[in-house]
RNA sequence: GCGGAGUUAGUUUAGCUCGGUAUGACGUCAGCUUCCCAAGCUGAAGGCCGCGGGUUCGAAUCCCGCACUCCGCACCA
Protein backbone atom coordinates (compact mmCIF):
# COMPACT_ATOMS: atom_id res chain seq x y z
CA UNK A 1 0.00 0.00 0.00
CA UNK A 2 1.26 3.48 -0.23
CA UNK A 3 1.21 6.75 1.95
CA UNK A 4 -2.55 7.89 0.83
CA UNK A 5 -3.94 4.27 0.97
CA UNK A 6 -3.06 4.49 4.88
CA UNK A 7 -4.05 7.78 5.55
CA UNK A 8 -7.20 7.08 3.89
CA UNK A 9 -7.95 3.98 6.08
CA UNK A 10 -6.47 6.08 9.12
CA UNK A 11 -9.03 8.08 8.69
CA UNK A 12 -11.60 6.63 7.76
CA UNK A 13 -11.69 3.59 10.82
CA UNK A 14 -9.83 5.91 13.66
CA UNK A 15 -6.33 4.62 13.66
CA UNK A 16 -4.85 8.60 13.48
CA UNK A 17 -5.84 11.87 12.28
CA UNK A 18 -5.29 15.65 12.59
CA UNK A 19 -4.69 17.26 16.28
CA UNK A 20 -7.43 20.20 16.50
CA UNK A 21 -8.82 19.69 13.46
CA UNK A 22 -12.05 21.58 14.04
CA UNK A 23 -9.97 25.14 14.69
CA UNK A 24 -8.16 27.32 11.91
CA UNK A 25 -5.18 28.01 14.18
CA UNK A 26 -4.37 24.13 14.75
CA UNK A 27 -0.74 23.95 13.70
CA UNK A 28 1.52 21.29 11.92
CA UNK A 29 3.28 18.65 13.29
CA UNK A 30 0.51 17.28 16.06
CA UNK A 31 -1.83 13.97 15.00
CA UNK A 32 -3.96 11.90 17.47
CA UNK A 33 -4.46 8.32 17.68
CA UNK A 34 -8.58 7.32 17.43
CA UNK A 35 -9.35 4.14 19.29
CA UNK A 36 -7.88 1.62 16.72
CA UNK A 37 -5.00 3.09 16.44
CA UNK A 38 -4.72 3.13 20.35
CA UNK A 39 -5.49 -0.03 20.46
CA UNK A 40 -2.91 -0.91 17.62
CA UNK A 41 -0.36 0.94 19.89
CA UNK A 42 -0.91 -0.82 22.94
CA UNK A 43 -0.22 -3.88 21.66
CA UNK A 44 2.86 -2.70 19.49
CA UNK A 45 4.36 -1.19 23.01
CA UNK A 46 3.59 -5.03 25.26
CA UNK A 47 5.41 -6.81 22.37
CA UNK A 48 8.25 -3.97 22.84
CA UNK A 49 8.50 -5.05 26.83
CA UNK A 50 8.54 -8.55 26.27
CA UNK A 51 10.85 -8.99 23.27
CA UNK A 52 12.96 -6.01 25.01
CA UNK A 53 12.16 -5.16 28.36
CA UNK A 54 11.69 -8.43 29.78
CA UNK A 55 13.78 -10.52 27.67
CA UNK A 56 16.69 -8.73 28.68
CA UNK A 57 15.55 -7.87 32.47
CA UNK A 58 15.49 -4.39 31.77
CA UNK A 59 14.05 -1.85 34.03
CA UNK A 60 11.35 0.31 32.97
CA UNK A 61 10.80 4.38 34.15
CA UNK A 62 8.09 6.96 33.07
CA UNK A 63 9.56 10.41 33.50
CA UNK A 64 8.89 13.94 33.59
CA UNK A 65 7.95 15.21 30.10
CA UNK A 66 9.39 18.95 31.21
CA UNK A 67 12.96 18.69 32.80
CA UNK A 68 15.06 21.75 34.13
CA UNK A 69 17.35 23.66 31.69
CA UNK A 70 20.67 22.35 34.02
CA UNK A 71 19.74 18.47 32.20
CA UNK A 72 19.84 20.23 28.68
CA UNK A 73 22.99 22.38 29.38
CA UNK A 74 24.72 18.98 30.74
CA UNK A 75 23.10 17.07 27.66
CA UNK A 76 24.82 19.53 25.17
CA UNK A 77 21.38 20.31 23.76
CA UNK A 78 21.45 24.18 24.79
CA UNK A 79 24.52 24.26 22.69
CA UNK A 80 24.41 21.39 19.97
CA UNK A 81 20.52 20.91 19.44
CA UNK A 82 20.41 24.70 17.89
CA UNK A 83 21.27 25.42 14.56
CA UNK A 84 22.90 28.59 13.80
CA UNK A 85 20.65 30.00 10.78
CA UNK A 86 20.54 33.15 8.78
CA UNK A 87 18.49 34.61 6.52
CA UNK A 88 18.19 36.25 2.65
CA UNK A 89 16.94 39.47 3.36
CA UNK A 90 15.68 39.88 0.09
CA UNK A 91 14.25 36.32 -0.56
CA UNK A 92 13.79 35.07 2.54
CA UNK A 93 15.55 31.78 1.89
CA UNK A 94 17.06 30.64 5.78
CA UNK A 95 19.55 28.36 5.35
CA UNK A 96 22.22 27.13 8.11
CA UNK A 97 25.10 29.35 8.31
CA UNK A 98 27.63 26.87 8.63
CA UNK A 99 26.52 24.57 5.67
CA UNK A 100 26.21 27.88 3.18
CA UNK A 101 29.49 29.27 4.41
CA UNK A 102 31.12 25.68 3.81
CA UNK A 103 29.33 25.13 0.24
CA UNK A 104 29.93 28.38 -0.95
CA UNK A 105 33.53 29.00 0.27
CA UNK A 106 34.65 26.13 1.52
CA UNK A 107 35.63 27.77 4.74
CA UNK A 108 34.40 25.08 7.58
CA UNK A 109 33.31 27.05 10.66
CA UNK A 110 32.26 24.70 13.76
CA UNK A 111 28.48 24.85 14.27
CA UNK A 112 29.15 25.50 17.97
CA UNK A 113 30.36 28.81 16.84
CA UNK A 114 29.45 31.91 18.38
CA UNK A 115 26.95 34.03 15.83
CA UNK A 116 29.75 36.84 15.13
CA UNK A 117 32.29 34.09 13.85
CA UNK A 118 29.29 33.02 10.88
CA UNK A 119 28.47 36.79 10.15
CA UNK A 120 32.46 37.60 9.96
CA UNK A 121 33.13 34.60 7.63
CA UNK A 122 29.76 35.68 5.48
CA UNK A 123 31.23 39.30 5.12
CA UNK A 124 34.41 37.99 4.73
CA UNK A 125 33.68 35.67 1.67
CA UNK A 126 31.11 37.97 0.35
CA UNK A 127 28.35 35.22 0.92
CA UNK A 128 25.26 36.04 -0.56
CA UNK A 129 22.44 34.12 -0.95
CA UNK A 130 23.02 31.33 -3.58
CA UNK A 131 19.11 31.84 -4.91
CA UNK A 132 18.74 35.49 -5.84
CA UNK A 133 22.11 36.95 -4.71
CA UNK A 134 20.63 39.07 -1.73
CA UNK A 135 22.37 39.60 1.51
CA UNK A 136 22.08 37.45 4.44
CA UNK A 137 21.08 38.94 7.67
CA UNK A 138 22.99 38.01 11.03
CA UNK A 139 22.99 34.79 12.09
CA UNK A 140 20.92 33.37 14.90
CA UNK A 141 20.45 30.46 16.79
CA UNK A 142 17.22 28.27 16.31
CA UNK A 143 16.88 26.50 19.04
CA UNK A 144 14.55 22.84 18.02
CA UNK A 145 13.43 22.34 22.22
CA UNK A 146 10.52 23.72 23.05
CA UNK A 147 11.12 26.20 25.96
CA UNK A 148 8.17 25.97 28.95
CA UNK A 149 7.92 28.55 31.79
CA UNK A 150 7.36 27.50 35.06
CA UNK A 151 5.09 28.86 37.62
CA UNK A 152 4.36 32.47 38.03
CA UNK A 153 8.33 33.30 37.90
CA UNK A 154 7.79 31.57 34.27
CA UNK A 155 11.43 29.66 35.15
CA UNK A 156 12.94 28.14 32.11
CA UNK A 157 12.43 24.58 31.63
CA UNK A 158 11.91 22.30 28.25
CA UNK A 159 9.96 19.94 26.92
CA UNK A 160 12.18 17.26 26.15
CA UNK A 161 13.33 16.65 23.05
CA UNK A 162 13.93 12.66 23.77
CA UNK A 163 13.34 10.69 26.76
CA UNK A 164 16.17 9.63 27.49
CA UNK A 165 17.70 12.37 29.34
CA UNK A 166 15.47 10.94 32.44
CA UNK A 167 17.04 8.18 31.93
CA UNK A 168 20.63 8.88 32.42
CA UNK A 169 19.82 11.48 35.11
CA UNK A 170 17.84 8.81 36.95
CA UNK A 171 20.53 6.49 36.94
CA UNK A 172 22.46 6.61 40.32
CA UNK A 173 19.59 6.16 42.31
CA UNK A 174 18.28 3.44 39.70
CA UNK A 175 21.26 1.39 40.01
CA UNK A 176 21.32 1.49 43.56
CA UNK A 177 17.76 1.19 44.45
CA UNK A 178 16.99 -1.70 42.09
CA UNK A 179 20.10 -3.54 42.98
CA UNK A 180 22.16 -2.88 39.16
CA UNK A 181 24.60 -5.01 37.37
CA UNK A 182 26.44 -3.74 34.16
CA UNK A 183 25.45 -4.13 31.79
CA UNK A 184 21.86 -3.14 32.38
CA UNK A 185 19.44 -1.53 30.17
CA UNK A 186 16.64 0.92 31.13
CA UNK A 187 14.21 1.58 29.20
CA UNK A 188 11.06 4.21 28.89
CA UNK A 189 8.04 4.92 26.05
CA UNK A 190 6.91 8.18 26.49
CA UNK A 191 6.49 11.49 24.48
CA UNK A 192 9.29 13.95 23.18
CA UNK A 193 9.47 17.28 21.53
CA UNK A 194 10.75 19.20 18.86
CA UNK A 195 10.38 21.94 17.26
CA UNK A 196 10.79 21.16 13.70
CA UNK A 197 10.70 23.72 11.32
CA UNK A 198 8.54 21.63 8.51
CA UNK A 199 6.74 19.34 10.08
CA UNK A 200 5.80 16.68 7.10
CA UNK A 201 3.85 13.03 6.42
CA UNK A 202 2.03 12.32 9.25
CA UNK A 203 3.25 10.24 12.18
CA UNK A 204 6.65 10.26 10.10
CA UNK A 205 7.77 13.88 10.96
CA UNK A 206 5.81 15.09 14.33
CA UNK A 207 6.55 17.82 16.73
CA UNK A 208 5.42 15.99 19.71
CA UNK A 209 6.01 12.26 19.42
CA UNK A 210 6.26 8.96 21.21
CA UNK A 211 9.36 7.37 21.90
CA UNK A 212 10.36 3.90 23.18
CA UNK A 213 13.89 4.24 24.67
CA UNK A 214 16.32 1.88 25.56
CA UNK A 215 19.66 2.66 27.22
CA UNK A 216 21.93 0.17 27.96
CA UNK A 217 24.44 0.56 30.74
CA UNK A 218 27.78 -0.93 30.15
CA UNK A 219 31.50 -1.47 31.15
CA UNK A 220 33.52 -0.11 28.25
CA UNK A 221 36.08 -2.29 29.02
CA UNK A 222 33.56 -5.32 28.34
CA UNK A 223 31.89 -4.68 24.96
CA UNK A 224 32.60 -7.56 24.25
CA UNK A 225 31.26 -9.99 27.06
CA UNK A 226 27.46 -9.58 26.17
CA UNK A 227 26.49 -12.88 28.22
CA UNK A 228 23.19 -13.90 26.54
CA UNK A 229 25.08 -13.22 22.99
CA UNK A 230 24.29 -17.22 22.16
CA UNK A 231 21.18 -15.87 21.91
CA UNK A 232 21.09 -14.04 19.03
CA UNK A 233 24.02 -15.50 17.43
CA UNK A 234 22.01 -17.09 14.36
CA UNK A 235 19.92 -13.94 14.14
CA UNK A 236 20.00 -12.59 10.84
CA UNK A 237 20.67 -8.28 10.16
CA UNK A 238 20.77 -6.75 6.96
CA UNK A 239 23.57 -4.32 7.32
CA UNK A 240 24.80 -1.72 5.57
CA UNK A 241 28.28 -0.46 6.31
CA UNK A 242 29.56 1.18 2.95
CA UNK A 243 28.75 4.76 2.96
CA UNK A 244 25.85 5.89 0.05
CA UNK A 245 22.16 5.36 0.04
CA UNK A 246 22.83 2.86 -2.89
CA UNK A 247 25.69 1.23 -0.97
CA UNK A 248 25.31 -2.65 -0.75
CA UNK A 249 23.22 -4.67 1.80
CA UNK A 250 25.08 -8.06 3.52
CA UNK A 251 22.94 -9.98 5.29
CA UNK A 252 24.92 -12.13 8.24
CA UNK A 253 24.53 -13.61 11.34
CA UNK A 254 25.07 -11.53 14.48
CA UNK A 255 28.27 -13.84 15.16
CA UNK A 256 29.36 -13.29 11.72
CA UNK A 257 29.17 -10.38 11.96
CA UNK A 258 31.03 -9.43 14.64
CA UNK A 259 34.08 -11.93 13.13
CA UNK A 260 33.85 -9.81 10.39
CA UNK A 261 34.37 -6.35 12.07
CA UNK A 262 31.34 -5.11 10.58
CA UNK A 263 30.18 -4.29 14.16
CA UNK A 264 32.17 -3.12 16.70
CA UNK A 265 31.10 -5.49 19.64
CA UNK A 266 29.21 -8.10 20.49
CA UNK A 267 27.22 -6.20 23.07
CA UNK A 268 26.26 -3.85 19.56
CA UNK A 269 25.59 -6.84 17.94
CA UNK A 270 23.50 -8.40 20.75
CA UNK A 271 20.93 -5.87 20.73
CA UNK A 272 20.47 -5.56 17.04
CA UNK A 273 19.76 -9.06 17.34
CA UNK A 274 16.99 -8.51 19.82
CA UNK A 275 15.93 -5.77 17.74
CA UNK A 276 15.76 -7.22 14.48
CA UNK A 277 13.57 -10.32 16.29
CA UNK A 278 11.48 -7.70 17.84
CA UNK A 279 10.66 -5.90 14.44
CA UNK A 280 10.26 -9.65 12.72
CA UNK A 281 7.20 -10.20 14.85
CA UNK A 282 5.64 -6.89 14.37
CA UNK A 283 5.02 -7.90 10.63
CA UNK A 284 7.05 -5.34 8.95
CA UNK A 285 8.51 -7.25 6.07
CA UNK A 286 12.18 -7.51 7.16
CA UNK A 287 13.27 -7.98 3.31
CA UNK A 288 12.71 -4.02 3.24
CA UNK A 289 14.93 -3.40 6.46
CA UNK A 290 18.69 -2.75 6.69
CA UNK A 291 20.94 -1.61 9.37
CA UNK A 292 23.16 1.18 8.10
CA UNK A 293 25.95 2.64 9.55
CA UNK A 294 26.34 6.24 9.82
CA UNK A 295 29.11 8.18 8.29
CA UNK A 296 30.70 10.83 10.52
CA UNK A 297 28.65 13.47 9.47
CA UNK A 298 25.44 12.27 9.74
CA UNK A 299 25.94 11.01 13.30
CA UNK A 300 24.17 12.88 16.24
CA UNK A 301 26.79 15.06 18.51
CA UNK A 302 27.05 13.02 21.04
CA UNK A 303 27.12 9.63 19.08
CA UNK A 304 30.40 7.49 18.66
CA UNK A 305 28.91 4.63 16.78
CA UNK A 306 25.75 4.56 15.23
CA UNK A 307 23.36 2.49 13.26
CA UNK A 308 19.79 3.37 12.20
CA UNK A 309 17.50 0.93 11.99
CA UNK A 310 15.97 1.92 8.01
CA UNK A 311 12.63 -0.07 6.73
CA UNK A 312 11.29 0.50 2.77
CA UNK A 313 7.74 1.85 2.88
CA UNK A 314 6.65 4.02 -0.52
CA UNK A 315 7.98 7.84 0.41
CA UNK A 316 11.29 6.28 0.76
CA UNK A 317 14.02 4.41 3.49
CA UNK A 318 12.14 5.54 6.51
CA UNK A 319 14.17 5.70 10.26
CA UNK A 320 12.72 3.58 12.92
CA UNK A 321 15.36 3.46 15.15
CA UNK A 322 18.44 4.84 16.20
CA UNK A 323 21.41 3.08 17.60
CA UNK A 324 23.92 4.92 19.17
CA UNK A 325 27.28 4.23 21.18
CA UNK A 326 26.76 7.62 23.14
CA UNK A 327 30.12 6.50 25.24
CA UNK A 328 30.36 8.26 28.67
CA UNK A 329 29.08 11.46 27.27
CA UNK A 330 25.94 11.07 28.74
CA UNK A 331 26.81 10.23 32.42
CA UNK A 332 29.96 12.21 32.39
CA UNK A 333 28.14 15.55 31.34
CA UNK A 334 25.45 15.00 33.90
CA UNK A 335 27.84 14.11 36.64
CA UNK A 336 29.81 17.30 36.26
CA UNK A 337 26.85 19.51 35.88
CA UNK A 338 24.82 18.43 38.68
CA UNK A 339 28.19 17.14 41.13
CA UNK A 340 26.45 13.85 41.62
CA UNK A 341 28.88 10.55 41.26
CA UNK A 342 27.66 8.39 37.97
CA UNK A 343 30.66 5.78 38.49
CA UNK A 344 29.64 2.32 39.40
CA UNK A 345 31.17 -0.92 40.83
CA UNK A 346 31.61 -3.65 38.04
CA UNK A 347 33.11 -6.63 40.69
CA UNK A 348 36.08 -5.27 41.78
CA UNK A 349 36.18 -2.52 39.18
CA UNK A 350 35.20 1.42 39.39
CA UNK A 351 33.49 2.79 35.87
CA UNK A 352 31.53 5.15 34.60
CA UNK A 353 29.75 3.36 32.00
CA UNK A 354 29.24 4.05 28.39
CA UNK A 355 25.76 3.80 26.70
CA UNK A 356 24.47 2.43 24.27
CA UNK A 357 21.84 3.23 23.05
CA UNK A 358 17.74 1.87 20.85
CA UNK A 359 15.97 4.30 20.53
CA UNK A 360 12.81 4.35 19.02
CA UNK A 361 10.33 5.89 16.97
CA UNK A 362 6.76 4.38 18.09
CA UNK A 363 4.54 6.06 15.67
CA UNK A 364 6.99 5.38 12.84
CA UNK A 365 6.75 2.01 13.49
CA UNK A 366 3.11 1.85 13.71
CA UNK A 367 3.05 3.83 9.64
CA UNK A 368 5.21 1.37 8.98
CA UNK A 369 3.29 -1.61 10.56
CA UNK A 370 0.06 -0.53 8.65
CA UNK A 371 1.79 0.66 4.99
CA UNK A 372 3.56 -3.52 5.00
CA UNK A 373 -0.08 -4.79 6.30
CA UNK A 374 -2.54 -3.29 4.13
CA UNK A 375 -3.20 -4.58 0.55
CA UNK A 376 -6.06 -5.30 -2.00
CA UNK A 377 -7.33 -8.79 -2.37
CA UNK A 378 -7.69 -8.74 -6.01
CA UNK A 379 -8.86 -12.53 -5.56
CA UNK A 380 -12.19 -11.43 -3.45
CA UNK A 381 -13.49 -8.14 -4.89
CA UNK A 382 -10.48 -6.38 -3.91
CA UNK A 383 -11.61 -6.21 -0.45
CA UNK A 384 -8.99 -4.05 1.43
CA UNK A 385 -7.21 -6.36 4.04
CA UNK A 386 -5.24 -5.18 7.18
CA UNK A 387 -2.84 -8.22 8.08
CA UNK A 388 -1.65 -7.17 11.06
CA UNK A 389 -0.50 -10.49 13.46
CA UNK A 390 -3.43 -11.24 15.40
CA UNK A 391 -1.76 -10.08 18.52
CA UNK A 392 -1.13 -6.40 17.05
CA UNK A 393 -5.26 -6.25 16.23
CA UNK A 394 -6.80 -3.09 17.25
CA UNK A 395 -10.14 -5.49 17.20
CA UNK A 396 -9.26 -9.17 18.07
CA UNK A 397 -12.63 -10.55 16.98
CA UNK A 398 -16.02 -9.53 15.88
CA UNK A 399 -19.19 -11.20 16.99
CA UNK A 400 -21.86 -11.32 14.75
CA UNK A 401 -25.40 -12.28 14.72
CA UNK A 402 -26.05 -13.97 10.99
CA UNK A 403 -29.65 -12.60 11.32
CA UNK A 404 -31.47 -10.48 14.37
CA UNK A 405 -34.76 -12.26 14.56
CA UNK A 406 -34.94 -15.95 16.31
CA UNK A 407 -33.34 -14.84 19.35
CA UNK A 408 -29.78 -15.06 17.36
CA UNK A 409 -29.59 -11.01 18.56
CA UNK A 410 -29.95 -12.03 22.13
CA UNK A 411 -27.82 -15.43 21.86
CA UNK A 412 -24.60 -12.97 19.90
CA UNK A 413 -25.48 -10.40 22.83
CA UNK A 414 -24.47 -13.17 25.37
CA UNK A 415 -21.53 -14.78 23.30
CA UNK A 416 -20.20 -11.00 23.44
CA UNK A 417 -20.51 -10.49 26.88
CA UNK A 418 -18.66 -13.61 27.90
CA UNK A 419 -15.47 -12.67 25.80
CA UNK A 420 -15.43 -8.67 25.68
CA UNK A 421 -13.18 -8.99 28.88
CA UNK A 422 -10.48 -11.66 27.76
CA UNK A 423 -9.81 -9.84 24.17
CA UNK A 424 -10.68 -6.86 22.45
CA UNK A 425 -14.32 -7.82 20.68
CA UNK A 426 -16.60 -6.00 18.58
CA UNK A 427 -20.44 -6.73 18.55
CA UNK A 428 -22.23 -5.94 15.02
CA UNK A 429 -25.76 -6.78 14.07
CA UNK A 430 -26.64 -4.43 11.40
CA UNK A 431 -26.30 -5.05 7.71
CA UNK A 432 -25.21 -7.91 5.30
CA UNK A 433 -22.52 -10.61 6.75
CA UNK A 434 -20.20 -10.41 3.80
CA UNK A 435 -20.13 -6.46 4.56
CA UNK A 436 -19.41 -6.91 8.08
CA UNK A 437 -16.66 -9.63 7.56
CA UNK A 438 -15.18 -6.85 4.72
CA UNK A 439 -15.17 -4.10 7.53
CA UNK A 440 -13.58 -6.29 10.02
CA UNK A 441 -11.05 -6.49 7.42
CA UNK A 442 -10.37 -3.07 6.93
CA UNK A 443 -9.89 -3.11 11.16
CA UNK A 444 -7.22 -6.25 11.22
CA UNK A 445 -9.21 -8.17 12.94
CA UNK A 446 -8.26 -11.83 12.78
CA UNK A 447 -11.39 -13.45 13.43
CA UNK A 448 -14.88 -13.25 13.24
CA UNK A 449 -17.31 -15.63 15.25
CA UNK A 450 -21.05 -15.71 13.90
CA UNK A 451 -23.92 -17.32 14.98
CA UNK A 452 -26.74 -18.78 13.10
CA UNK A 453 -29.52 -21.06 13.93
CA UNK A 454 -27.55 -24.14 14.16
CA UNK A 455 -25.75 -22.30 17.22
CA UNK A 456 -29.37 -23.02 19.19
CA UNK A 457 -29.60 -26.18 18.47
CA UNK A 458 -26.48 -27.38 19.01
CA UNK A 459 -24.41 -24.43 20.82
CA UNK A 460 -22.28 -24.14 17.81
CA UNK A 461 -20.73 -21.62 15.91
CA UNK A 462 -18.65 -20.42 13.31
CA UNK A 463 -15.54 -19.29 13.01
CA UNK A 464 -14.38 -17.09 10.06
CA UNK A 465 -10.48 -16.53 9.48
CA UNK A 466 -9.51 -12.91 8.44
CA UNK A 467 -6.67 -14.23 5.68
CA UNK A 468 -8.14 -17.56 4.24
CA UNK A 469 -11.53 -16.24 4.51
CA UNK A 470 -12.25 -20.20 5.44
CA UNK A 471 -14.66 -20.58 8.16
CA UNK A 472 -15.49 -23.74 10.68
CA UNK A 473 -17.37 -24.91 13.07
CA UNK A 474 -16.52 -24.92 16.75
CA UNK A 475 -18.68 -25.42 20.06
CA UNK A 476 -19.27 -21.91 22.37
CA UNK A 477 -17.65 -23.34 24.89
CA UNK A 478 -14.28 -23.63 23.24
CA UNK A 479 -14.11 -19.93 21.29
CA UNK A 480 -12.17 -18.75 24.95
CA UNK A 481 -9.35 -21.05 24.33
CA UNK A 482 -9.24 -20.82 20.70
CA UNK A 483 -9.34 -16.86 20.38
CA UNK A 484 -6.92 -16.79 23.37
CA UNK A 485 -4.40 -19.35 21.49
CA UNK A 486 -4.38 -17.50 18.41
CA UNK A 487 -4.16 -14.11 19.43
CA UNK A 488 -1.36 -14.87 22.26
CA UNK A 489 2.32 -12.66 21.73
CA UNK A 490 4.48 -15.33 20.51
C1' G B 1 11.45 28.58 6.31
C1' C B 2 11.58 29.20 0.48
C1' G B 3 9.09 27.61 -4.18
C1' G B 4 4.95 24.77 -6.35
C1' A B 5 0.12 22.32 -6.12
C1' G B 6 -4.13 21.67 -3.35
C1' U B 7 -8.30 22.22 0.70
C1' U B 8 -16.19 21.05 -1.01
C1' A B 9 -20.32 15.70 4.23
C1' G B 10 -16.79 9.99 7.61
C1' U B 11 -14.17 9.00 2.59
C1' U B 12 -14.00 10.30 -2.54
C1' U B 13 -15.81 13.83 -5.95
C1' A B 14 -18.88 17.52 -9.55
C1' G B 15 -19.55 22.64 -9.63
C1' C B 16 -15.14 27.49 -9.98
C1' U B 17 -13.33 29.74 -16.60
C1' C B 18 -18.97 32.74 -17.49
C1' G B 19 -20.83 34.79 -9.16
C1' G B 20 -27.47 33.33 -7.45
C1' U B 21 -25.54 28.93 -0.36
C1' A B 22 -23.99 22.56 -3.76
C1' U B 23 -23.72 17.03 -7.43
C1' G B 24 -22.86 11.88 -7.60
C1' A B 25 -20.61 7.61 -5.44
C1' C B 26 -19.04 4.80 -1.29
C1' G B 27 -19.75 4.73 3.82
C1' U B 28 -23.14 5.58 8.21
C1' C B 29 -28.10 5.10 10.68
C1' A B 30 -33.38 3.06 10.83
C1' G B 31 -36.71 -0.44 8.64
C1' C B 32 -37.54 -4.55 5.06
C1' U B 33 -35.16 -9.00 3.30
C1' U B 34 -33.23 -13.87 7.12
C1' C B 35 -29.62 -14.27 2.89
C1' C B 36 -22.39 -17.00 5.36
C1' C B 37 -18.53 -13.15 2.26
C1' A B 38 -19.27 -5.67 -0.19
C1' A B 39 -22.23 -2.87 -3.97
C1' G B 40 -31.02 -5.93 -3.05
C1' C B 41 -35.51 -2.66 -1.52
C1' U B 42 -37.57 1.78 1.38
C1' G B 43 -36.38 5.91 4.18
C1' A B 44 -33.07 9.25 6.95
C1' A B 45 -29.09 11.88 8.88
C1' G B 46 -24.66 14.30 7.47
C1' G B 47 -21.85 20.37 4.25
C1' C B 48 -22.55 28.12 7.16
C1' C B 49 -17.78 24.59 0.41
C1' G B 50 -10.26 25.20 5.56
C1' C B 51 -10.36 30.13 8.51
C1' G B 52 -10.63 35.53 8.32
C1' G B 53 -11.26 39.91 5.48
C1' G B 54 -12.53 42.51 0.80
C1' U B 55 -15.40 43.39 -3.93
C1' U B 56 -20.77 42.69 -4.91
C1' C B 57 -27.75 43.36 -4.22
C1' G B 58 -25.65 38.39 -3.81
C1' A B 59 -19.30 34.59 -3.19
C1' A B 60 -17.84 27.41 -3.05
C1' U B 61 -16.93 30.49 -7.50
C1' C B 62 -13.39 36.90 -8.08
C1' C B 63 -9.31 39.52 -4.88
C1' C B 64 -6.09 39.67 -0.31
C1' G B 65 -4.17 37.51 4.20
C1' C B 66 -3.61 33.28 7.32
C1' A B 67 -3.76 27.99 8.57
C1' C B 68 -3.38 23.11 7.12
C1' U B 69 -2.11 18.95 3.54
C1' C B 70 1.12 17.04 -0.25
C1' C B 71 5.63 17.59 -3.56
C1' G B 72 10.74 19.79 -4.36
C1' C B 73 14.74 22.50 -1.68
C1' A B 74 16.49 23.25 3.15
C1' C B 75 16.08 21.03 8.09
C1' C B 76 15.86 16.20 10.86
C1' A B 77 19.52 17.49 17.41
Amino acid sequence: MNYDGVVKLALERGFYFPSCEVYGDAQAGFWEYGPSGVSLKNKFVELWRRELIRRDAMMEIDGSQIMSGSVFEASGHLASFADPITRCEKCGLTVRADKAIEEISNVVIPESAEPAEFDAAIAENGIRCPKCGGQFSATERFNMMFRVGIGPEQKAAYLRPETCQSIFVDFPRLFKSMRGRLPVGVGQIGKSFRNEIAPRQGLLRLREFYQAEIEVFCNPGKLDDAPNFAEVENTMLNLQVADGDDAAIQTVSCSDAVQAGLLPSRLVAYYLGLLAEFYEKTGIDMSKSRFRKLGQKEKAFYAEVAFDFEVEVSTGWLELVACNYRSGHDLSGHAKQSGEKFEVMDGEQKVLPHVFEISMGIDRSLYTILEHSLSHDAEHDDRTVLSLRPYLAPVHVGVLSLVKKDGLREKTDEIYRTIRRKCDAFLDHSGAIGRRYRRLDEVGAPFAITVDHQTLQDQTVTIRRRDSMEQSRIPISEIDGVIAEHIAYP
